[in-house]
DNA sequence: GGCAAAATGGACTCGCAAGTCCAAATTGGA
DNA sequence: TCCAATTTGGACTTGCGAGTCCATTTTGCC
């Protein structure tokens, strides 16, 4: 097990991860083969077999981790900082930009749908991507809460858990349809209800 | 160009369908093969070609439709007949129900994820389902606003919209996680939002 | 019963893509 | 400078699975 890996080492590695994860996105998960990743990155067979020893699984998890911290990071710094309504717009503005850029694809889905039963790991990925997203999310409706924007009996947890359903299924909607609109509606509809609360009942308890 | 079934001929046909189907369902299209097919359903090769002359993609997208049927189909009559609170709440336990026993997998979803970009009338199907769906769940939320029970200034199409993008955000973070809490919240946020509409607006004629 | 069309059996081809292997080049540290 | 470890090149093997082909059987119809 080559554990120590130079500078260049580490330089090569990424190289190849990031250009698989091009592949993918313009591809599709299915048709992109190990020797398309080759001629991409400019590496050869061993190369890719140096660094994932495990062959394509290891490294299309690779590609799996990549791709989820880049979810999170294109809704930075708004979604860490969902203080206000305004914040709260910015970041819904945020979300729908990035998915409307991405167009028509979905590369972790499709990646976990390929690999999620052969890979424990990468279903073990996506509920990570999805635990933090949730928890900035909560966190967000709990501020909300204490600066009595939002009804403090309401449950937090249920109604981050409700939007971020909502998000994903936006998401996979678009991807069906290549239209948005399901994604602004789960956005928009879940804050409104957010922002309603106040002047409201606290909803159907569990 | 067979144009012609016989009544063996159609049987065969939906039994390598169906058989298509629970493989899929049990070891997921990546793994599927069409031999293993062939020993499931108990035919040949030649019968796989011949009732399906355009290969694997063609019996692929045959299943996606099957599937399709069936996620309606599953919900019925319930998703028809959303017209008072404890009908949408017997659907949402009908949902909820369907899913819960399905566990881990969402065939349909990773139907798409594998054939989409290669099949067109893929999305085609899957848009469809969702065309209809929200279609079934829209009608019900007008349903409500006529009898008073339902903001009749309420965006019928976007609630609907929304709704749908929670059950489908819903269901896909249950395949990652394996809990169906997300797809309950989804469900349970959605209908307490309609039903909260009434009172939050100025009160209007019923 | 006889005939054409449809249904079936299964061996075979064939290309592709994952993974192996060894040799060569480069790097980094003492 | 020298040595060991790491990085790289690329030819080669191998297995698998989609798709082909033709021979045989069964069916539907008159």
């Amino acid at each position: 097990m080559s554990r120590t890996l130079t500078r260049k080492g580490v330089a090569t590695r990424q190289r190849i991860i990031e250009g698989a994860a091009a592949e993918i996105r313009e591809r599709g998960v299915v048709a992109t083969t190990l020797d398309d990743v080759r001629g991409r990155t400019g590496t050869s067979k061993s190369q890719l077999f140096h660094y994932f020893p495990d062959g394509k699984d290891e490294l299309l998890l690779a590609v799996a981790r990549y791709e989820a911290d880049r979810v999170l990071d294109d809704q930075r710094p708004q979604l860490s900082e969902l203080t206000s309504w305004p914040a709260w717009a910015a970041w819904r503005d945020r979300v729908v930009d990035r998915y409307l850029r991405q167009e028509l694809d979905c590369p972790l889905n499709d990646l976990i749908s390929y690999i999620g039963r052969s890979t424990p790991g990468a279903l073990a990925v996506l509920t990570e991507l999805l635990h933090t997203w949730q928890g900035e999310i909560t966190a967000g409706i709990r501020h909300m809460q204490r600066i009595g924007e939002v009804d403090p009996g309401m449950d937090a947890e249920q109604a981050g858990a409700a939007l971020l359903a909502g998000i994903q299924g936006g998401v996979m909607v678009m991807r069906a349809t290549g239209r948005i609109a399901h994604l602004e509606a789960a956005l928009d509809v879940g804050i409104a209800g957010l922002r309603a609360s106040r002047r409201r009942e606290p909803s159907r308890p569990t």
